[in-house]
RNA sequence: GCCAGCGUAUCCGAGUAGUUAAGGAGGCGGCCUGCAGAGCCGUUGCUUUCAGCAUCGAGGGUGCAAAUCCCUCCGCUGGCUCCA
């Protein structure tokens, strides 16, 4: 299995640190808003990852944090005189009932940086006495300079520049760039308290963590000194990921990720979707017209690596992709049986594990999607070439496996989560007496309609049709006897 | 300016050297159907059909062979201390 890492700018293969084990952790909101479909796609791209790695036989220990304190949590609560953690609250519960309905598996845990402020502080102080990091003023700051290689992380540094890396950066020196600090390129780790803000008790006074340290701190709590992946959006390469990195390996010594893993936007208008843009469009509002299902699939149908242009309109080929794959389902499902197998039986089986096979390759090259929906496709289309057109009939055999199929498509995508059972989702029909009242009189009309057809009588079996389907009942006709 | 990446047919979106540029959506034509729905097939660059010529932002280069590698240029997006 290969993935970009985004460290070396290739694809690697895949090998954690431990067999049989991947440590992942995932930079997750800070929760101020509605996520919008760029926290979706983040959120999926990462979801799917999890699955698949589970998928290949790894135990997967995978945290992602909730940034619960910071400038624009602060200044929302200033705004509507709320408390910070009423806000907070809020939008963590909306985040996680919205990922619920896109199908996001649970993770191992999601911390909130305000319940780890103990340990930022013990970081903080260790990284002081290492030299790594200074007090001034009632804040602390990282200091850049005890870390060389912080210039050439996640960032390619040309071979024939004549200039030394730090000159490159610290041309702008005298210019202003915060009075306490010693270079530029530091970064807090600890924010003194300004006058009306929420604070915690530290050795340097009333303050708040920095916006980078609760991912180091966390990695270390929860993972450990060094972790498999790394993952969060583009946008947090610099400075959010480079300055994880100096802080927890100038901690440790040891190296920080093995592989970082970032996904792409989701644009509008061939602009990023950002809540500074005001360009956004929340998933609760999409889910208003479509179902999170058909979200799910427009975002994993193209790559996790690369962006999505959003319009309105962009989720209407989804949704009717999307359409054909639960209409085949159906079909199957419908499909007039028989216990004998069948040359072109044989065949479609076959094809189940072509498919099947075809996918993991995919799946294989950097979690491919793209490739591996059109295979899931291409086999969906045989499908249905055999049961409509040939009027194939099916076994027992091939149900399970088709079944099977399906279940592997939902544990790696999650796009078919109604399948829990061990019968296709669609046999609403129970076996108390109830059920099989209603089952006879749903046949009782349908063979009563049947006969009306037979006998040409189509404007009263086109009533009972519609009628039907103001009930909820679709009638798919097939050629009169 | 520096760094990362992008530019593929009407649109979305794969494809990093080896016969037909995956798949989807839309359009057109056909099949099926009493109708509808669902589904299937073909087509969707150009030219006087079965043949030929093009084609992956533009131009050049390497190579038996290029959407794919190299160079130059054009355009676009993002990051460069708020960000998924």
């Amino acid at each position: 299995m290969k993935v970009y890492n985004s460290l070396t700018f290739q694809k690697e293969e895949f090998v954690p640190l431990e067999p049989e084990k991947v440590k992942m952790y995932v930079c997750g909101v800070t929760v101020y808003g509605s996520p919008h479909l760029g926290h979706a796609k983040s959120a999926i791209a990462f979801d799917l990852i999890h699955r698949y790695l589970k998928y290949k036989g790894y135990e997967v220990n995978i945290v992602k944090n909730y940034t619960d304190i910071d400038d624009k949590i602060i200044k929302s609560s200033q705004e509507s005189n709320e408390d910070y953690r009423i806000i907070s609250k809020r939008y963590i519960d909306e985040y996680e009932e919205i990922m619920e309905m896109l199908n996001v598996e649970k993770d191992t845990r999601n911390p909130r940086a305000t319940e780890v402020i103990d340990l930022i502080i013990k970081f903080t102080q260790e990284l002081i006495s290492k030299g790594h990091a200074y007090e001034r003023n009632g804040s602390v700051y990282f200091s850049v300079k005890s870390f060389p290689k912080y210039n050439s992380i996640l960032q390619r540094i040309k071979e024939h520049a004549n200039n030394s890396e730090e000159e490159d950066y610290l041309v702008d020196q005298d210019t202003a760039f915060g009075e306490d600090k010693l270079d530029k390129r530091d970064f807090a780790l600890w924010k003194k308290m300004k006058e009306g803000e929420p604070y915690w008790e530290s050795p340097w006074g009333k303050g708040r963590p920095g916006w980078h340290i609760e991912c180091s701190v966390m990695i270390l709590n929860y993972l450990g000194e060094t972790i498999d992946i790394h993952g969060g959006g583009q946008d947090l390469r610099f400075p959010h990921h480079r300055n994880e990195i100096a802080q927890s390996e100038s901690y440790s010594g040891k190296p920080f990720a093995k592989y970082f893993l970032h996904n792409g936007y989701v644009n509008v208008n061939n602009e990023k979707m950002s809540k500074s843009l005001n360009n956004f469009f929340t998933v609760a509002d999409i889910i208003k017209d479509y179902d999170p299902l058909v979200i799910r699939w427009y975002l994993i149908s193209s790559h996790y690596r690369s962006s999505n242009n959003y319009t309105p309109d962009s989720m209407e080929p989804a949704k009717k992709t999307y359409n054909r794959l639960i209409n085949t389902i159906k079909k199957v499902n419908y499909a007039e049986f028989s216990e004998e197998t069948s040359k072109q039986l044989n065949v479609l089986n076959s094809k189940i594990i072509e498919s099947k096979d075809k996918i993991i390759e995919a799946m294989d090259d950097d979690f491919d999607t793209p490739v591996a929906l059109a295979e899931l496709l291409t086999l969906f289309r045989e499908i249905n070439k055999a049961i409509l057109q040939d009027d194939l009939k099916i076994n027992q055999s091939f149900k399970n496996q088709f079944l099977n199929y399906l279940k592997f498509i939902n544990e790696i995508f999650g796009i078919f989560p109604f399948l829990k059972s061990k019968t296709l989702p669609f046999s609403t029909v129970g076996t108390n007496e109830k059920d099989n009242l209603i089952k006879s009189l749903i046949n009782l009309i349908v063979d009563t309609r049947n006969k009306l057809r037979e006998k040409k009588l189509y404007d009263i079996s086109d009533i009972i049709r519609d009628r039907l389907k103001e009930l909820g009942l679709d009638i798919e006709d097939k050629k009169v006897k």
